[in-house]
DNA sequence: GGTGAAACGTAGGCCGT
DNA sequence: ACGGCCTACGTTTCACC
């Protein structure tokens, strides 16, 4: 990954588009941002070396495959240890309901975002999982009952 | 969108190598799940058309294009009124640092995703955008660490 | 950065199961 | 109703200007 990466206004309006619509052709995208499509080409595969552009998915509909229920999970640990922070890491990688973990700074350590297909199975998690790591002192659960904005979805 | 489509293994298969790369050609995916492309074009194109598929986007790594601080916000409102709420949310939609607010239960109405370039550009936010809302009440910043985890990344 | 042409992939009609 | 085959069409990709 280069920190340092010259970008003009056209890579951010290529940067832009390909964030909107990573489908578009090379066409359709070469015509929105005023080149033609070999120097677009050129341009998102540069970006793409340089890391600037990560890769490409596809946004799934989370509900229409039966997730019916996000929360928002902060996690204390009872010891600040290295090792304990990675076992809980570990754990969390493996446990698919998991879709973030963030390390915070504040009165808790970790900060879950977690998916699951109702109440029932989020209850599971919360127990069977988060209730049975050792390193687990504080878990507090935030629902989410709306997402004005998500530019992540 | 269709809550209740269908769902078989291949089916959960193209979902998969699709979320993971969404710019796979059509040809290379279907030898990925066994079937021939026509078959498989058709199932994607069933899957975006109920929904399932959102839609694709490029992943861009923010470190590369300057963000340098992330932050988890919570936003407590002082009036409960469906306006303030909307102003509110307004007011987040409009803000390029928000990349997430999201509507949930607890102490507080909102917890929020900042991206900004570095701790000075967060000040800004806070105080200039956060800090002249009329409705928000409280405000606690969570910053981010480290993200052992982010499937939506 | 633009042009052109060959290689490649897509998309849709058609048929078999 | 769903998978496979074939083909016209569009797109990508590359050497060259």
């Amino acid at each position: 990954m280069q920190l340092f990466t010259a970008m003009d206004k056209i890579d951010d309006h290529i940067l832009h588009e390909l964030a909107h619509d990573g489908r578009i052709s090379n066409l359709d995208l070469a015509e929105r941002v005023g080149l033609s499509p070999s120097a677009c080409l050129r341009r998102v595969a540069a970006l793409e070396r340089t890391g600037v552009i990560a890769g490409y998915r596809a946004v799934l509909n989370r509900t229409a495959l039966g997730v019916g229920f996000t929360a928002y999970v902060t996690v204390g640990l009872n010891t600040h240890t290295k090792a304990s922070q990675e076992a809980f890491e570990r754990a969390m990688s493996r446990a698919p309901e998991v879709v973030e973990c963030h390390n915070i700074t504040g009165a808790v350590e970790y900060l879950l975002r977690v998916e699951a297909a109702d109440l029932t199975a989020y209850k599971s998690f919360h127990t069977d999982v988060l209730g049975t790591l050792p390193q687990v002192h504080a878990i507090t659960s935030y629902v989410v009952m709306g997402s004005p904005k998500d530019e992540r979805a």
